[in-house]
DNA sequence: ACGCCGTCAGAAACCGCTTTCGATAAACAT
DNA sequence: ATGTTTATCGAAAGCGGTTTCTGACGGCGT
């Protein structure tokens, strides 16, 4: 036997299981059973491997454990950092944080991929995976045009994306009921009288962005209202998209009294904006954000938005993430979180009238314009392109 | 030799060095070489070595490497998550965002400590960075009163902590500059003629709450003005913390005109308070942060406060801490980034009187009241407790 | 021809831990 | 007494790399 007794790094030396071994009188194989709890070892064996474990305060390495099991506990994390968006964005950070709770008491640990040197900047989500070995891999802030999606979708790699309807025998996915949150939204605003809404998205590079406009328009079709294109702006998931869309939906001849932000940060950009034109909020607009983000509430007027819950889909994440890594034989089908309006002072009530039968209201118009969703996306798409 | 061509992690095979010497027909040791870049191999060799490298998608396993090197490329994270003031906290985000960015183009990934499972509870820092075998560890969000900062600091892990000024033979730490912060804010509040200024800190178990009062301490002093213990509240960096601070603090006989928060969501949870009270910034009391949070500007009034430079601060911590790691002779020695007063709205300007002459007003008093920084503490503690 | 040196490769010993599989001995059954 | 379990342990072969050290080989000076 090699003399194994000591490892250092850095001038300190590193207690291994062979010198546990060598103080119990067993032999290293011994040991590494106690410690794992193998059945195959008597009590007293047991006992003392313990006790002298406790006494040499020896800790497990755990990238030698990864590289004999080929599992390393630990979860790797992309999380893409384009405008904005990324860490920095108080939505992700918070979902983040919970994923994190759970994943942690079933013991593993999150690798963040960070690294960046000349060498490793395109390699893909699968390499950067197995390099280091995770045992899964949560994806957040990925746009849906990302090109190095279709591969870790057919990979072997337990893979959970937020907001990213990622599917494979091995990916799935958590979102926010964002169409039902979008109809929410334009139902709460028919309610409250309106009938002029509307609607300013991401550049749809999102699916988040892709499903809200999807139920704004079924909220428009649902309550009988007219799908305007012109009503349709980018407004690129930040505040300067929003408050460049609100200048520019501001040049047009017809104007909505409503106007449904597909996320907060939008929703706070055209408010700032139309406070400097001096409009005032809800009397001569009425907005309603979506994201319910720390901020919306401290504003003033608070933001009427749609809530994500955003601790409840980190612990669901991290909940089909586990799923996914160790029942490989279920096929996932993705998670859908529900999401709630929350009712604060942007909205302005025109018309007491909460009877639905706004619904049949004048502005009711089966058009030519069409309704579905690619379409709908088609004109959004050209929209954006125009600018 | 053994056969040591594939390896299998849930059905998918790796390809190794071994597959990659075999197929130019020469030994591992001299494919790692090739891929390490050493000067003792043969020009062709190198070249078709490099060929089969490509050809066969190889990526090399960073945890064998790391068994081998005792160098895993990684940074640990802990990230402390009392009280809404961890991953949530939209400040300790945004410096972390930063410095991942610098971290990550010298190669580094971040490992975060999620490792919660009930064996692992309470292991201290060095055992979870040494079961890891991170080359560095960045602390954010630690108290001061961590028990486990001791041992950590005597350490031989580079170890960089924010908000803390830990120091070691490997240890160094990133600090606002938040003594002069502080002075600022007085400094300000002087200038636009207050002179009865209050402070509501956090529990002190944090530094920067410890230095931000050491600030305003020495900024009345400065300006002649008396400290009175009674104007000195417990905030705990919340929100909640802060409304509660006003609340008490509406109840002195003897009110202050402005006051001081620690921490920008103190502030708000405090200007909260008010505005429900029905009192209006700043006329009847006026405000001031500390951080300059996303949302403080978004707040009507907007808020004065003292900015911390978050993108700064990751970039330096990260600098810092590569020099810990690259650099072991070189004694740490701390890293403290200097603040700016933004003013905005909610401090009232109560004279144009902007000569500095104010400093010898008739508030100035050199009372028997102690001003040295453990008296202050001593006394901010004591008002803690009483609650 | 001889010794020396620089270049280039590879054998082999790790790094610290897991896991299979066979050995041993005691306990049990026949 | 003999064959069979059962409980307990350890040798050894990995996992996928790195790194030292030895050696082969050709060229070169003398």
């Amino acid at each position: 036997m090699p003399s194994r007794e000591t490892c250092w790094k850095k001038g300190f030396s590193l207690t291994t299981i062979y010198d546990i071994a060598k103080r119990a009188g067993v032999s290293s194989a011994t040991v590494s059973k106690v410690l794992n709890g193998y059945p195959d070892v008597n009590r007293e064996t047991r006992a003392r491997v313990e006790a002298i474990t406790q006494e040499l305060g020896y800790k497990q390495n755990a990238v030698a454990r990864g590289l004999a099991t080929k599992r390393s506990m630990t979860i790797g994390v992309f999380f893409r950092d384009h405008a904005n968006s990324g860490l920095r964005h108080p939505f992700f950070a918070d979902v983040l944080a919970s994923f994190k709770d759970v994943i942690g008491v079933a013991g593993y640990d999150l690798l963040f991929f960070a690294n960046n040197a000349p060498d490793n900047v395109h390699s893909g989500y699968e390499d950067r995976a197995r390099h280091r070995n995770v045992d899964g891999l949560l994806l957040l802030g990925v746009w849906r045009t990302d090109p190095g999606l279709e591969a870790i979708s057919r990979s072997s790699i337990p893979c959970l994306s937020v907001d990213l309807d990622l599917l494979g025998p091995r990916a799935s996915y958590l979102v926010s009921d964002n169409v039902d949150g979008a109809k929410k939204a334009v139902d709460y605003l028919v309610q409250c009288g309106h009938t002029r809404i509307a609607f300013v998205g991401d550049r749809f590079s999102t699916k988040p962005g892709h499903d809200r406009l999807v139920g704004y328009q079924q909220g428009l079709e649902h309550n009988g209202l007219l799908f305007r294109h012109e009503w349709v702006l980018d407004g690129d998931f930040t505040e300067e998209g929003g408050r460049f869309a609100m200048e520019r939906m501001l040049e047009l001849p017809d104007l909505p009294t409503a106007i449904f932000f597909a996320g907060d940060m939008m929703a706070i950009g055209g408010m700032e904006l139309l406070k400097q034109r001096g409009y005032v909020i809800p009397e001569d607009f009425s907005i309603i954000g979506f994201d319910d983000i720390v901020m919306s509430s401290h504003l003033s007027p608070a933001l009427t938005t749609i809530r994500q819950k955003r601790g409840e889909m980190g612990t669901r994440a991290a909940q089909e993430l586990l799923e996914l890594i160790h029942k490989p034989g279920k096929p996932p089908s993705g998670v859908v979180v529900d999401v709630e309006l929350v009712a604060r002072e942007t909205v302005r009530i025109v018309c007491a009238d909460s009877s639905s039968s706004l619904a049949s209201s004048d502005f009711f118009e089966k058009s030519g314009q069409a309704c579905d969703v690619d379409a709908v996306e088609q004109v959004c798409v050209t929209h954006s392109a125009e600018e």
